[in-house]
RNA sequence: GGAGAGGUCGCAUAGUCCGGUCUAGUGCGCGCGACUCGAAAUCGCGUGUGGUUAUGCCACCGGGGGUUCGAAUCCCUCCCUCUCCGCCA
């Protein structure tokens, strides 16, 4: 959520930032027109409120009765100016705050111009590709053939985008995610298991609702969403705290499956394993002071990298534009690894800084010092990594002649596989 | 699922029966100051959050609603915690 109070001063700054998002301004204007009538018609309402309490205290230190009814009938009458105000304020604070919500973060000045993903940034490249000596397998018709990957029985349970995993390949999914975490807690990130639905207010303050609605998984009875990524509890985790200055940087690290509904036409884009209605993911979440988020991505960002340089995967980096720039985030580093069978960079991993979108959203603060006003903190987050993707890169690039994968050597100790085959 | 107890300003508690003098006392913690060569101890002062057209005013005693001129206090409802019983992975 932006500042009310930035709006008010610089709505040409919010114009614009929706603007380079390739979306409309004009709620702006609405925003400014409601935020005016809210604030008068406030101080109306406080003024009477004022007027009302001290009648009361009047009427409590009074004697004489018929004194007293004089003025209840004068609060009776105050009493009803309030009703109607506080119904009209109540009214304008909900349709400003919802107009609030809708509204996405400000892009980094940093952050390049474009209009869509055609126009991310490629900053560089790391790896050679390796060179086949024969065609290299997609590996959805790799992992059938090595018997340890069924699209089949995945629909039979679940439907379309399910699959299932069994034997080498299952191990690797499960050796992968521990050494992950494994790998985050060396560098000082904290582990957590958290749940894995989280209440209304939770995915409001991770910035996924009310906007993503569509694309959640979500019990009617019990208010129980289930999370699209571990990003959201780890968001929750902090709600409503104050955190010590002292404390920050909190570095945190979580394992969670994730639940997105995305209703995609059957084709080439949903085949294989790369978009699952549900998938694993290794997730890293930063909660830091407004100064240190800058470089702090630049931390989790190197983080990432060297999971890639230890799998021995090659990977590019992009560097999202204006028009690809998630809801929440001020500027986004994705990791795409290149997958030889399928002839596609696939994206594992994306770095944002939210800044104090999810901090203001959930309320989560921090002092500087015992005594000093409560801040809002920045907070990040990165995928270290998405499984599944992260699996399509290691069976097509580790694949050989006879069909039969070699582990990379980094997760040899965690699948204690040297080969599936 | 059944029976009971409870949720108050960082923590611990008082206040709730008998509505106004309670935004709320006390202890601890924390901050500033005094005393001291310095420290401990002691003493004094201070110490929630947010809103606002701001030396003021308004809101907040788990959430929501109601009664009343006025609610931490009375009523309804929801949530959560704890104890006992039942059932169960």
């Amino acid at each position: 959520m932006n500042d009310i109070r930035m709006i008010r001063e610089k709505p040409d700054l919010m114009r614009e930032a929706l603007v380079k998002r390739q979306m409309d301004p004009a709620p702006i204007d609405r925003i400014l027109a409601l935020d005016e009538e809210r604030r008068a018609k406030l101080s109306e309402l406080e003024a009477l409120r004022a007027q009302r309490n001290s009648a009361s205290k009047e009427i409590g230190r009074m004697q004489d009765e018929s004194g007293r009814e004089t003025i209840k009938d004068r609060v009776r009458a105050i009493n009803i100016q309030i009703d109607g105000l506080d119904t009209l304020v109540s009214e304008l604070d909900a349709q400003l705050q919802e107009a609030l919500y809708e509204l996405p973060n400000v892009p980094d000045p940093d952050v390049p111009p474009g209009k869509d993903d055609s126009e991310n940034v490629v900053l560089k490249t790391v790896g050679a590709l390796r060179e086949f000596a024969f065609t290299p397998l997609p590996h959805y018709e790799l992992g059938p053939k090595l018997g340890y990957l069924d699209f089949e029985r995945g629909v039979k349970l679940a439907g379309t985008r399910f699959y299932v995993t069994s034997g080498p390949i299952a191990k690797l999914q499960r050796g992968l995610i521990q050494w992950l975490l494994d790998h985050h807690i060396a560098r000082g990130y904290r582990e957590f298991g958290l749940p894995f639905m989280v209440k209304q207010d939770v995915m409001l303050a991770a910035g996924q609702l009310p906007k993503f609605r569509e694309n959640l998984y979500h019990d009617v009875e019990r208010d129980a969403w289930f999370v699209p990524t571990a990003e959201v509890p780890l968001t929750g985790l902090h709600m409503g705290d104050i955190l010590d200055g002292e404390q920050l940087t909190l570095n945190y690290t979580a394992y969670t499956p994730c639940f997105r509904k995305e209703n995609l036409a059957a084709g080439k884009d949903t085949r294989g394993i790369k978009r699952g209605f549900q998938f694993d993911k290794v997730e890293m979440y930063k909660y830091c002071k407004p100064e240190d988020s800058e470089q702090e991505l630049q931390n989790m960002f190197a983080d990432i990298e060297d999971i890639l340089h230890l799998l021995k995967i090659p990977y590019r980096v992009k560097q999202l534009c204006t028009g690809d720039l998630g809801f929440g985030s001020t500027k986004t580093y994705d990791l795409e690894v290149w997958a030889p069978g399928i002839g596609e960079w696939l994206e594992v991993s994306s770095a944002s800084n939210v800044r104090d979108f999810q901090a203001r959203r959930g309320n989560i603060r921090f002092r500087r010092s015992p005594g000093a006003k409560p801040e809002f903190v920045h907070t990040l987050n990165g995928s270290g990594l998405g499984i599944p993707r992260t699996m399509i890169a290691i069976l097509e690039n580790y694949q050989q002649e006879d069909n039969s994968i070699q582990v990379p050597d980094v997760l040899r100790d965690y699948v204690r596989l040297d080969a599936i085959n």
